[in-house]
RNA sequence: GGGAGCAUAGCUCAGUUGGGAGAGCAUCUGCCUUACAAGCAGGGGGUCAUAGGUUCGAGCCCUAUUGUUCCCACCA
């Protein structure tokens, strides 16, 4: 069982070995046991196109630390996972691929396109899962699902169907969101709007009675060929005469109406705005109230049609340039000044997007998000923190009806039919359909759904929805959903109505958001900048475990964090921290079983140890329910380095030296049985190093990831001993600090004399800890010290004296006790004034003016002491 | 225009229910002390952005201000 340990940790060695035993044991794969409890997590699923990134490396150690801790807590733990299609990331790829190859998806046509997608996925689909499997992911990859499978599928047009039935999906012509580049609308939350500076071009329009001219400005002037009304606010006196008037459309020559409508605001420029409907959300909206003609002037990758022969195939800037210079050549342009504006652009290519009028099919939101609201407002789902509340009842509150059709070959193809013959439509989930009119074959809508229509359904198409599968009844709903502030609206939000609507439960009960992961200038990574961290790299150079610490170390819910080479190697460095240890520990263990001594038997050091250990059991189990994973996993770290290896290690160290005792047989099972319960403690956010420690250790069962989480024992509580251990430690500290600040060196060891009225402290049994830790040659206990002169060591609970009288200076010693008297005079006043406070003591918790008591108790028993020394030094 | 976050040591950030300001890195001093130099022991360094308020008590709660980042909206 046992094996020397190599003296540095060494990630790679071990990592695949013990995932591909977890995998291979099943761990993995929860039963469906009646009565336990379960705890289910669905992943977010990474796109195939994707390559492992910071972002999924944080989202998915976030994930593993939650469902190994409930794993090993006793819950019927599933971590289902999957992948996502990513329609026009996809497609994007694909049509890319093809361009380079001199060919086109419209050249192969549909069949030939898909089978090329699903080679893609089959080629790239793998790669992000192995990728995720070197994190460490202990996801149930025998349920792995991908959302273009056939229960997806199978879910999508059961919604689909639903909904249309229900009336909450149509199709009608409206503006929407179109990006010329991948040919395809995209729904509002695909719009990212960024400031470009552009121009502002002033222009006048003729009326046609020939009394005068209407200024008015524009950033878009090509959209004037579609203009068909120029508006005005129904207030502004400036203008109420004109209103009902005609105007001639410059260049063109069409007559349009001036209108007056509220949405013209009469401050901002001449408060008059030429209106296009085809190509303007709030021009359209202008438009439907004046039943204004809509005149569409772009073809589908942004050109000027065929209608205006003048600017037809010119491109829309092309466009713009032209139809300035015409304007200005007819006098029509008064003048321009630079401008900057918002600009809506594609959040896949970057193409500056184009409002088009369009027939698309719409989910109808106000009645979905309605129960929505409700479910996040009752309770029923908890956003973590919750200030992400907020921007969930923002968006939800002011939803529009959501454009899921989406003219891309890659996805789900939307499920209704036309009858070219009778214009019947009929939406089915079979695959062909005949007209129920006229018996003709009807032909399929050749879109495909949003994305996100598919991932909406994840927590339960995953599991089987819309047949009631075992895993459906016993998984659903999942309980934590965990990604990143950015995918709130996108994917959160839908998940959530799409839960209630289809399965009448919210789909999980918390939903823990996390930041960005940024550079170590706080910069987005992205490709562009070439700023990225690749996670596959740290994992090949400092192992998963280094990187997992570094990700979930000082990680709070919500908050953006930076990556950076220091916050790594210090990870790496705690990962060789606790094989240092272990190894020490191995060195010394000669035992095959553990099992702890009784109570009489331990030593101090032994139940002080034990009675951390027990409050880090608690406290880490107490975070870790509240999702503060960072605070948990700080307590983790703090404990092993300062607590576990600079002292309990030390302390056991002469003990270890006595081979054979009972008190070194003591001593083994102890720390054995810490260490051990710490790592089970580390083990969700370190999986590897704690399994191959646990392993070499004495150890009962087959692996550490499926032994019981610990829990806090109430017999392992030892407050006289903590107090002890605190006084020594202090002792300790304060002969270390003296001698370093008279640089004494280490190897100068010298005669120690105590003088403590804690005589159950300070005593023969704790003598070897100061000759080990504190440089002592001999330790002597006594009632008052009165040997030569000596360095005073003075702290509340005992006062040292190390006499070596050569290398004092006497007049720095007594500015230093000086110094300290008056340090701790202060101290004493400012505690006896809140003391002497009756509102403190009327008001504050018993506890904390305790507290404060005993503070100046230990104030003044550390004066005494100076005071004493100070008269030594006469 | 609306909303939110952040502002704490030289740098990057934690700080749980309000109860004596913390970590890592950097820096300085001394150590290769038999697990670990990827280490050990010690030191220096902070008016917790500013101004008010609540409270016996505020880094934490409230109000305002400044700076900064993000989200939403889109005034052509």
């Amino acid at each position: 069982m046992k094996q020397e340990l190599q003296k540095q940790y060494s990630p790679s060695s071990i990592e695949d070995k013990w995932y591909r035993i977890w995998e291979k044991k099943g761990y993995f794969t929860p039963e469906r046991t009646p009565g336990k409890p379960t705890y289910t997590i669905v992943i977010p699923p990474p796109n195939i196109t994707g390559q492992l990134h910071m972002g999924h490396a944080l989202d998915n150690t976030l994930q593993d630390i939650l469902i190994r801790y409930k794993r090993m807590s006793g819950f019927s733990t599933l971590w289902l996972p999957g992948t996502d299609h990513a329609s026009i990331a996809t497609e994007a790829k694909i049509v890319e691929a093809m361009r380079a190859e001199g060919t086109s998806k419209e050249e192969v046509g549909r069949e030939e396109f898909l089978a090329r997608a699903w080679d893609w996925n089959d080629k790239y689909g793998n790669r992000i899962v192995e990728q995720l499997k070197r994190m460490g992911s202990s996801c149930d990859w025998t349920r792995r699902r991908f959302t273009l499978d056939e229960g997806c599928s199978h879910a999508v047009k059961e919604v689909f169907l639903r909904l249309y039935n229900k009336g909450l999906i149509y199709r009608g012509e409206r503006i929407i969101n179109w990006c010329p580049k991948c040919l395809t609308s995209i729904s509002d939350a695909e719009v990212e709007y960024e400031d470009q500076a552009g121009s502002f071009w002033h222009l006048r329009y003729p009326l046609k009675d020939g009394s005068g001219y209407l200024e008015l400005a524009t950033t878009r002037p090509e959209t004037l060929l579609g203009d068909t009304a120029v508006a005005v606010h129904p207030d502004d006196e400036r203008y109420a005469h004109l209103v009902g008037k005609t105007l001639i459309l410059p260049l063109v020559g069409r007559e349009i109406p001036i209108v007056a409508d509220e949405y013209v605001e009469k401050d901002f420029g001449t408060g008059v705005v030429k209106i296009t409907p085809a190509h303007d959300p709030n021009d359209f909206e202008v438009g439907a109230r004046h039943g204004l003609p809509i005149i569409n002037v772009l073809t589908d990758d942004a050109h000027i049609v065929d209608d205006y022969p003048a600017y037809a195939g010119m491109d829309r800037y092309e466009a713009r340039k032209a139809i300035v210079r015409d304007l200005e050549a007819c006098g029509a342009l008064v003048r321009v000044e630079d401008y900057s504006h918002n600009v809506g652009t594609c959040y896949r290519c970057g193409t500056t997007i184009e409002p088009r009028v369009s027939l698309q099919w719409f989910v109808k939101m106000q009645p979905l998000a309605a129960p929505a609201i409700d479910a996040v407002k009752n309770g029923d789902v908890k956003f973590v923190p919750e200030r992400f509340e907020k921007n969930y009842f923002h968006w939800m509150e002011n939803i529009r009806d959501w454009c899921i059709s989406r003219q891309l070959w890659w996805g789900h193809r939307i499920p209704a039919f036309y009858c070219d013959d009778c214009g019947e439509l009929v939406v089915s989930s079979e695959d062909t359909a005949t007209c129920p009119k006229c018996g003709a074959q009807m032909r399929q809508d050749p879109d495909t759904l949003d994305t996100w229509f598919s991932s909406a359904l994840w927590p339960f198409s995953t599991l089987g929805w819309p047949e009631d599968t075992e895993d459906l009844r016993y998984f659903y709903p999942t309980n934590t959903l965990v990604t990143g502030y950015d995918l709130i609206t996108f994917w959160v939000s839908r998940m959530i109505f799409s839960g209630l609507e289809y399965t009448g439960k919210a789909p999980f009960d918390t939903v823990l958001i996390h930041g960005l992961v940024r550079d170590a200038q706080g910069r987005k990574m992205s490709k562009s900048l070439g700023n990225g961290i690749d996670p596959l790299e740290i994992i090949d150079k400092y192992g998963a475990d280094a990187l997992r610490f570094a990700l979930a170390t000082g990680n709070s819910p919500g908050n953006d964090m930076r990556s950076s080479d220091e916050k790594i190697e210090n990870a790496r460095n705690f990962t060789n921290k606790i094989w240092n240890a272990a190894r020490f520990v191995l060195m010394n263990l000669d035992i095959d079983t553990v099992e702890l001594p009784a109570t009489d038997k331990l030593a101090l050091e032994d139940k002080w140890i034990l009675s951390l250990y027990n409050r880090l059991t608690e406290d880490v189990r107490a975070n870790l329910d509240r999702f503060e994973l960072g605070i948990a996993l700080g307590k983790l770290y703090d404990f092993i380095w300062d607590v576990f290896c600079d002292w309990y290690i030390e302390l056991l160290k002469p003990r270890f030296a006595d081979k054979g005792s009972e008190t070194n047989r003591c001593a083994q099972n102890v720390i054995a049985y810490v260490l051990s319960g710490t790592l089970k403690l580390l083990h969700p956010f370190m999986p590897f190093i704690t399994e191959e420690i646990w392993q070499n250790l004495p150890h009962e069962g087959e692996s550490i990831m499926i032994s019981n989480y610990p829990c806090a024992d109430p017999a392992f509580d030892f407050p006289a001993e903590e107090k002890k251990m605190e006084r020594l430690i202090a002792a300790i500290r304060a002969v270390r600090n003296r001698r370093s600040e008279m640089q004494i060196p280490p190897s100068k060891k010298a005669q120690l004399y105590i003088v403590s009225p804690y005589a159950d402290t300070f005593d023969e049994q704790t003598a070897v800890f100061f000759r080990a830790l504190a440089y002592a040659s001999e330790v002597s206990f006594c009632e008052e010290y009165t040997g030569e002169d000596a360095v005073q060591i003075v702290t509340d609970a005992a006062r040292l004296y190390i006499p070596l009288a050569q290398i004092i200076d006497f007049e720095k010693e007594r500015e230093r006790l000086t110094k300290e008297r008056d340090g701790v005079l202060a101290e004493i006043a400012r505690v006896e004034g809140k003391l002497a406070n009756e509102n403190f003591i009327a008001k504050a918790p018993e506890k904390v003016v305790a507290g404060e008591r005993e503070k100046l108790q230990k104030y003044r028993d550390t004066l005494a002491g100076i005071e004493q020394a100070l008269a030594k030094l006469k």
